[in-house]
DNA sequence: AAAAATTTTTAGACTAATCTAAATTTATTA
DNA sequence: TAATAAATTTAGATTAGTCTAAAAATTTTT
């Protein structure tokens, strides 16, 4: 079993379309934004990924992964994200500047060249954004996270990923010295723009835009620990 | 300036064919050997490679790489190097396991990536096979190494490539105990069938064929130790 | 429940990369 | 040097992946 390029790209965007509309099915239209191709294209396409039993595809209902394109896209994810573990860790890219190699190195074929590289890298469960890598059989861990948006102050909170994946985004945090694994306390939500006050261990108060506070996700830090 | 997997393959195979012919132009005919594909798909290729100034092509008079050209075949070559060491290095492959994997990985682009492996793996001159790899600027030391059939009984070297990198002959050489760097002394040639008798320190006498010496370079113990 | 708007599919065309078979050019041999 | 053989190119097809424009189906609005 393989599968070209373009055909994987394709997975990938139906996984992650799916994940965001609760599994319901993925839109010929959505798939086209998400991929920046004109629908045509797509329903050209989703045609073939039918024939090869990867997705099911009712006319102009739209597509959703069967269990083995689940399975493959799930790989993907995996090999994307080990390979982003490992343009940071072993070869020191910022987490900014991974997603872009990552996206040809997911490509690259060879289970056996997956899994070493896995074990080399100690079998990490979380890619340089905090999202969950899934080991050799698709299992992965999710954690329970949320937005920094939506906690209640007066609480610190670690975080444990990004919903942003922008360089923008990724760089105004580290502008900020915000990273994976910082303590952070939310002091006050302010009603008028729902921008919120907080501070990082040790350091002074400052403001974060609602949208910075959406895109950035946390989680107790008692609970963390546990994890 | 990028080009197509298949674009970079044709130029690698005119680089090595090139160099087999001492920089005498390479014929379609051999091109297409090397590539397994039909004359008429390379006299095609061929002409869109002239186009964009990479080959210089005569019709019926083969080609030859442009400098720009040469450029990128060594880009190439230092990439499939460079993975080929980490494979071997980091993951643990085996010298006849990396190839294949080095043939997708040196596709992938990123002159950043390229050096940091390059750095992660402590500037490598030569790669899993003896061969030598190209630094950022292109230049490469060649080392005078000859074939083991070619030099004289009575003096020890050290082995340090291969002209032969089948899966076959790289696992005889382990099943021998032969690797990179090994010592070995030929102590007579056998005129009947040119075998070689020779011996690894320590190491009881052996009977290499003619084909596998043709296949071993060697430097002399001496020489080796300048390098 | 029509009409209008939106979404999706179909039709037809294009490029890259390949193939086979036929035509042409070059090299070898008689 | 003319005939023959070998190498190369041309011609015409095919497949994957893409596009635009038009047609058809579905959804929303009136
Ligand atoms: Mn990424
Ligand atoms: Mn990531
Ligand atoms: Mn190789
Ligand atoms: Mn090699």
């Amino acid at each position: 079993m393989s599968f070209s390029t373009t055909e994987e790209n394709y997975l990938k965007a139906i996984f992650k379309l799916s994940e965001k509309s609760g599994d319901r099915p993925v839109l010929t239209n959505h798939l086209a934004a998400e991929m920046q191709i004109a629908a045509a294209s797509v329903t050209d396409m989703i045609r073939r990924l039918a024939e090869k039993q990867l997705i099911e595809y009712e006319k102009y209902k739209g597509v959703q992964l069967t269990a083995e394109g689940q399975r493959w896209a799930t790989y993907l994810i995996r090999k994307h994200r080990l390979w982003e573990v490992f343009l940071l860790e072993k070869l020191g890219f910022a987490w900014d500047e991974v997603h872009e190699m990552a996206e040809q190195l997911e490509h690259i074929q060879g289970d056996e060249l997956v899994n070493r590289l896995d074990r080399f890298l100690g079998f990490p469960r979380y890619d340089p954004h905090g999202d969950p890598i899934p080991d050799e059989h698709g299992r992965w861990e999710a954690r329970r996270q949320s937005p920094l948006s939506d906690v209640m102050p007066g609480q610190v909170f670690i975080v444990t990923g990004v919903q942003d994946h922008s360089t923008t985004y990724l760089q105004y945090l580290d502008h900020l010295g915000i990273a994976l694994g910082s303590r952070i306390e939310p002091l006050e939500r302010l009603p008028y723009d729902h921008s919120m006050r907080v501070k990082l261990a040790d350091g002074p108060a400052f403001t974060l835009s609602e949208k910075a506070a959406l895109n950035l996700l946390v989680m107790s830090a008692d609970e963390q620990t546990t994890q």
